[in-house]
DNA sequence: TCGCAACCATTGCTTTGTTAAATAATATCA
DNA sequence: TGATATTATTTAACAAAGCAATGGTTGCGA
């Protein structure tokens, strides 16, 4: 039909969503016994692995656009998951902290999430799963170098 | 804090949704002035690389959910793109059909397409892309070997 | 210090992702 | 044949993506 395009099975945007179709799939069975997404799930773990922080680098760690995460928030928030405050300093900022609520959702499930992480590093081994996460990196428009 | 997963920066999930941002960007960008999203893209692209077909191949190789697709081919039907008509042998399928308003629009971009495609085969270099593309292949949970 | 650009976050709108349930047509088999 | 399971697709309902526009705050230069 065409053969300018490379075809569409080995095309480089549908291949990086396929596989994160089967990467979230696992991550997602755990987390709906917790009644989270996959997204209020990397929110928090963003937050526990810096400490609170302001909405704008929060967005950028957990790869979230601004929009998405100000509701993301408003929802984590009505949860008791999450805490927003005014920055004293600066009350442009919002200050986000985990509650106790949202700390137990992370402590509940990061040893069965370690797991999932880790089974993909022995599904590719070692040398492969390294290569790979660097050659995504490459891809990564705004690295965090 | 805590070190039992991995840094959300060395985190697969994560690095996934990096890399398709920074790969989609050029595309959307393209796909803009068609005023066509990039799923619908990937639809025009399916139909363009194996001709007509049924709902169900097609959101298989578009890799999109059924639900999702229904709305995009209604949307698309709507704006004279597309066309679909029940098999006359299985009255339960439908069978998706590009018009010529479609193909016009694959015929417009698809040398800006491939050109981008090859811009990153380039960034990467011939043996790192092709590599790239097989370790997300090991990650795609259904397949099509 | 006034005025304006830059910055942080939210809101509005449309499209898509995701799951579950509904609908409709066909296949199976007692 | 007729009840039942299976298959193909659509609807419904809610969460999130993505883009543009808005609302407060701060910073800075004339």
């Amino acid at each position: 039909m065409n053969n300018k395009l490379p075809s569409t099975s080995r095309s480089l945007p549908i291949a990086l969503i396929r596989a994160r179709e089967g990467v979230m799939l696992p991550i997602r069975e755990m987390l709906a016994e917790s009644g989270i997404t996959e997204q209020q799930w990397r929110v928090l773990r963003v937050l526990s692995e810096h400490g609170p922080m302001d909405v704008g680098t929060l967005a950028d760690r957990a790869s979230l656009l601004f929009p998405s995460l100000t509701r993301i928030a408003n929802s984590m928030r009505t949860k008791g998951l999450l805490t927003q405050t005014r920055d004293k300093k600066d009350r442009r900022r919002q200050l986000v902290e985990v509650t106790p609520a949202g700390q137990k959702i992370i402590d509940d499930n990061i040893d069965e999430a370690a797991q999932i992480a880790e089974s993909y590093r022995k599904k590719l081994g070692d040398e492969k799963y390294e290569q790979l996460l660097d050659l995504l990196a490459l891809l990564d428009p705004n690295r965090r170098v």
